[in-house]
DNA sequence: CCACTTTCGCAACGCTGTTGCCAAAGTGCA
DNA sequence: TGCACTTTGGCAACAGCGTTGCGAAAGTGG
């Protein structure tokens, strides 16, 4: 089953939330299968839903613009398979990037792919207001080009700070920020919804929902380039992959899509170091919001200082590591925290992303695997141990990312 | 919202699962309720149902024996509303808990009160087959001296193990378990369904379900004693509080009793080191059943060799500092995984158990709680620290927990 | 004693997913 | 070419969910 009962509050379910959880998690799975497209009895099947509920939900979304049909399979003996895909035009989201020294802004279709994008410099220290009204200048003129209506914006920006009230708390390096209302300021100079996340939460989140390439399991390439249409920020939307419906690979064959990722966590290595949990299949941000203090972390008691005043932390260890040229060091630090969160989260798999990562790739995923191996084999596991890899994306995923703070809930992700 | 769709394998929801799942939510907060009942319209605003749909589902669980009217509160100026409470002797599960040198056997009613109880010594390392014979035989004994029939039996025993399948890891002193099917074997043996997990997993499940009286905030005694009716293993079942229907306190007031926890984690001090996490109200188990591997946590690195053939972890940390008597050391190194922890998921308590802690309880919850303070102090954190408790529950918590494992279900709570 | 408030069930209703049935659209063999 | 067969998927009727409308029941207060 699907259910998960909170505080036992408001949390009764009437014949209308029940029509917009199915009809969600068929906008999933359409969404999931991507360009291919998905036939209605394969809905069925994934759902546990009778076809017939399908084919009435189907008809719906067809009707509000969000589905279509694209095509239909090779038939297996009977009438062909009518292939469903998801109307990638029929809603846009903003995902917005607030990092230290620069802004990203991307527009982003229901696919989650991007369909505008704009970069420019900006000091994250130059006060509130100003960085409010460049960023909204920026999300206006993004708009302007691309002609369309938004369900809202997305902002990602470096943590601490309270995401179900969207106030910042205090960004380290620049204090002014704490306790400004970020999402209502945004949200009234824009005029559109507004959601506040931390960084490594949206990146998290889009690696998720989108699951860019990175099979759990095996596959996936060893490189890092990642995402789908990593180019072309232009007009023409979708990625370049192939184009037709029908596919030569037959016709079952569960070999679908990218699938979304259940578990991990993304380790984000820059100026500083933080994590993004992902349980279950959405974001897990904690009873206050502020889940993934990974960086202050103590690794080393009573070991050298921390800037936030602790001792040991491995922030600490792992920067000091990176600045004395000792790459494999920080790797090692990192793989002793990344082992900790495994041991004690038990998820599937790990991302490594982040400037510093960026510059060591291959050290970083070979030193952090190797604490990871040795881990598993002492603790005698059977399938080895978890996997570790550069997260897809790059410099984009964050902004991608907070995309998906409001295109996700469409899907029945987040919030709940 | 209450909705989490996970794999997207098999979580549409039809109309029988809609009900299930309301009428699972009405019965939470029935038990929660206790001996002083609901009235339908509570209930209603507590699950945002309207009152007809209360009415309806009552109507039913009435017919089915779960819950019946247990007389009516004071009038508010029109017809008083009648109080429904939950029938505790309409279903039972057994609880066993299998410790490494005694067995503990408990009969649970559907509030998760202890009905009967056997405690017997037991070598865990006798062997798989004597063991379970040994186990079975008491379950037995203590269900032919009832003369109920129950829902199924809940195992708790120290871990790894794998709870979806029921099978054994290498239990820590006891290799000649890994493997076996526990669940399995138990299950042929005695005829009813068997489920089996960690005993610090069964603990905390405990304690979010019955939340015995550990308020998130504030309030509850600072003593250890703990759970519900901690004497008489007799017939008479609930606490000992308040035994009227007409509470004094008027009508609406949220003073309800004790709410279930939400989110919090239970750290299991004794032999070894363990931690049992609930997060959204249900225990965090992780992808493979694994999680709550707190123990080897590695908090100084290339630090004191531990029995794992690792180094630095905490749990040859703390328990080096307590077997040289030092034991503000241990408090102090168990406070900084805690810490890690809580950055790490950013839970609202923490909760301290287990025959070690229990010989020390004050400097333990003291010695933790100023790490935590302090690294609170540190991040400038406005709501001041995560509190720190003893658990509740005692020495029978892990059973009484382990029953929960068959009893939760019936309330929402748990494998979803 | 009556007006008023509040609780709560019965009946009708709208909407959900389900079942029964049949047309549509293919394949495969004669 | 024609017919049997398989599979898809929509139409219609249906059972069951929570909701709405309304009235009886059971109190309080003047």
């Amino acid at each position: 089953m699907a259910y998960v009962n909170r505080t036992n509050a408001e949390s009764g379910v009437n014949l209308l939330a029940l029509r917009s959880h199915n009809a969600a998690l068929v906008l999933d799975l359409l969404r999931t299968a991507g360009e291919g497209g998905i036939s209605r009895l394969e809905l069925a099947e994934r759902t546990g839903l009778t076809p017939q509920a399908v084919s009435k939900i189907t008809a719906r979304l067809r009707a509000d613009g969000l589905a279509a049909e694209a095509g239909r399979r090779a038939s297996t003996g009977g009438k062909p398979r009518t292939v469903l895909r998801l109307v990638p035009e029929a809603g846009h989201a903003v995902g917005l990037h607030l990092d230290r020294d620069e802004v990203t802004v991307v527009l982003c279709d229901l696919t989650g792919a991007v369909v505008a994008e704009r970069r420019v410099p900006l000091d994250l220290g130059a006060g509130a207001e100003a960085v409010v009204e460049s960023a909204a200048g920026e999300v206006e003129a993004l708009l302007a080009g691309a002609g369309v209506s938004v369900l809202g914006v997305g902002v990602a920006l470096p943590g601490p700070l309270d995401h179900a009230r969207g106030v910042l708390h205090r960004v380290t390096g620049f204090p002014e920020w704490d306790g400004f209302p970020l999402r209502d300021a945004l949200a009234g100079r824009l005029g559109v919804p507004v959601v506040v996340d931390k960084d490594t939460n949206a990146a998290a989140l889009g690696i998720a929902v989108v699951g860019s390439g990175v099979g759990a399991l095996g596959g996936g390439a060893s490189g890092s380039s990642g995402s789908a249409g990593a180019s072309d920020p232009s007009g023409s939307a979708g990625p370049a992959g192939s184009s037709g419906a029908s596919d030569p690979s037959g016709s079952s064959g569960f070999s679908g899509p990218s699938s979304p990722l259940e578990s991990f966590a993304y380790l984000h290595l820059g100026t500083g170091l933080g994590a993004g949990l992902v349980i279950g299949g959405g974001v897990h941000r904690g009873a206050r919001t502020g889940a993934g203090e990974f960086g202050h972390q103590v690794i080393q008691l009573d070991g050298p200082p921390c800037g936030c005043g602790n001792r040991g932390c491995i922030e600490a260890l792992c920067l000091a590591a990176v600045d004395r040229g000792a790459v494999a060091e920080a790797a090692r630090v990192l793989g002793v925290g990344a082992a900790n969160l495994v041991g004690l989260l038990d998820i599937d798999l790990v991302l490594l992303g982040g400037r510093t990562v960026a510059a060591h790739e291959e050290a970083f995923v070979r030193g952090v695997g190797a604490v990871l191996e040795e881990r598993a084999r002492l603790e005698g596991v059977d399938d080895g141990a978890i996997p570790v890899r550069v997260a897809p994306g790059g410099a984009r995923g964050v902004a991608e990312g907070a995309a998906q703070l409001l295109l996700a809930p469409l899907f029945g992700r987040g919030e709940d």
